[in-house]
DNA sequence: TCATGGTTTTGATCTACATCAATGTGTCAG
DNA sequence: CTGACACATTGATGTAGATCAAAACCATGA
């Protein structure tokens, strides 16, 4: 929760750090536009584990990711979680029109949002339509993102979800930085398995389990703490379940 | 595939029919608007079981249930097939902006959609704002019912997964019909056992299984082919495993 | 250097649900 | 009334993944 100074970041320079849809939110505003934006956004930042926001309690902003991961997640009152966003830089939090947040957002890592009050920012989106049609693009996709996801959570093995999971942040980090080695991919992996498990609705023995056996297989290569090397992608993809083509995942 | 003469409603009984979001989109538009609206859309009707689209076909359109019901779903090469939409009257089924359908949409009854042609409604989302703040608004609600759904895929036990269901459909269903008589609830469940395997993630004879479990044990009555009734909804709801207030499904 | 606490791995066992197989029920055509 | 067909139920058995428990790993700080 620390509120942590203003950076004095331009937007060229706000964009380099989210070079996809924060961008496209803001980059298109006209000039007026985008001073209003520049005057209601204000930073914040976490620390990994910490809680952004309870599910229930007030949220008077929308957010986009600057850096680090953030998750949503829906809790059983007897303690059952199961993780239903996933939100990397770029990406966007929040639901113009609703007083509260439905999920708890948490800190998967150390995290920078870039809030805007929300207020303002509807005031806005009423001026600006873009800004409204870019939303609806964004949360498509997500739905798109979200149905995915179903598929993973009610049909597909342990196995299949693992290598599913490892394929999906893979791709998505290779669309953030420009860097496709192509051959081999080397990447971060920033989750613990606790919090695999709860995106993949199995408990973490599982994760670990089968994060070994592709290991053993030699499918994904571990390199120190959390570095994941995918030696193979289309082997790893064949193991997902999924049609080749791969499709639109975000 | 059926494609039905254009029926001679007006919109005030166009808006009978589907009462709440299909009007929603239209009801508001400007007076020339409306008419254009009128020029570009049509109706199709489909018996149960017929499939609408199938995944990666092109879709031309987009359209909102008029009466029954749809589905969405998403199968896997080997035929492992997930539920990732249930698409009730007034709900709004097809992508702008995108050339082909990612699921295949199939009539779970007879079924009648009111489609207009993608490329004016596209157009005139551009000079109708308010129809692109609808749309965004539904969408953010079906993003809500995808991650209620996830939880239920990832967490609930097959018995939590039926009342869930089962409560969800009632809530619905009374949601459109104003026939609020509270106590018991009586309603259609027009869903075959494999439909409702496919929404849940578990096999039909799991389905059949614990629907008669419930049965069995008194939470719900079934009165003929189909028809359920709840006795006491807040019994049920304890089953869901959700805490009880139920909150924002649609 | 060693204790401390968080994370991960691995093992042994259990169980909820899947799978395979048979039987039951309702509806429609003839 | 009688197959025939689609759908639903019920039973017997198997297994993927959960659960319970212990050990290993790994950073941090005294």
């Amino acid at each position: 929760m620390t509120r942590v100074s203003p950076k004095p970041l331009s937007f060229s320079q706000e964009c380099k750090d989210c070079p996809i849809r924060h961008r496209a939110v803001c980059a298109r505003c006209e000039a007026d536009e985008l001073t209003q934006l520049e005057q209601i956004k204000y930073y914040r930042s976490f620390e990994a584990g910490q809680t952004v926001v309870w599910a229930g309690d007030k949220m008077d902003f929308v957010a986009s990711v600057v850096t680090g991961i953030a998750t949503l997640s829906q809790t059983m009152e007897d303690g059952r979680r199961q993780m239903v966003g996933l939100l990397l830089p770029s990406d966007f939090a929040g639901r113009p029109g609703r007083e509260t947040s439905a999920y708890d957002v948490t800190a998967a890592t150390d995290l920078v949002m870039c809030c805007f009050r929300k207020k303002p920012f509807e005031e806005m989106m009423l001026r600006t339509p873009h800004i409204g049609q870019r939303l609806l693009e964004m949360t498509l996709d997500e739905l798109d993102a979200a149905r995915e996801w179903m598929l993973l959570l009610g049909r597909k093995t342990a196995r299949e979800k693992i290598a599913s999971l490892i394929c999906i942040i893979a791709r998505r980090d290779a669309a953030l930085q420009l860097s496709a080695s192509d051959g081999e991919l080397r990447f971060d992996l920033p989750l613990t398995r606790e919090a695999m498990s709860e995106y993949l609705g199995l408990t973490l023995e599982t994760v670990s389990r089968q994060v070994s056996a592709l290991r053993k297989e030699g499918l994904i290569v571990t390199e120190g703490k959390r570095q994941i090397v995918i030696p193979d992608f289309d082997a790893l993809l064949e193991e997902t379940g999924d049609d080749s083509d791969g499709g639109f995942l975000i």
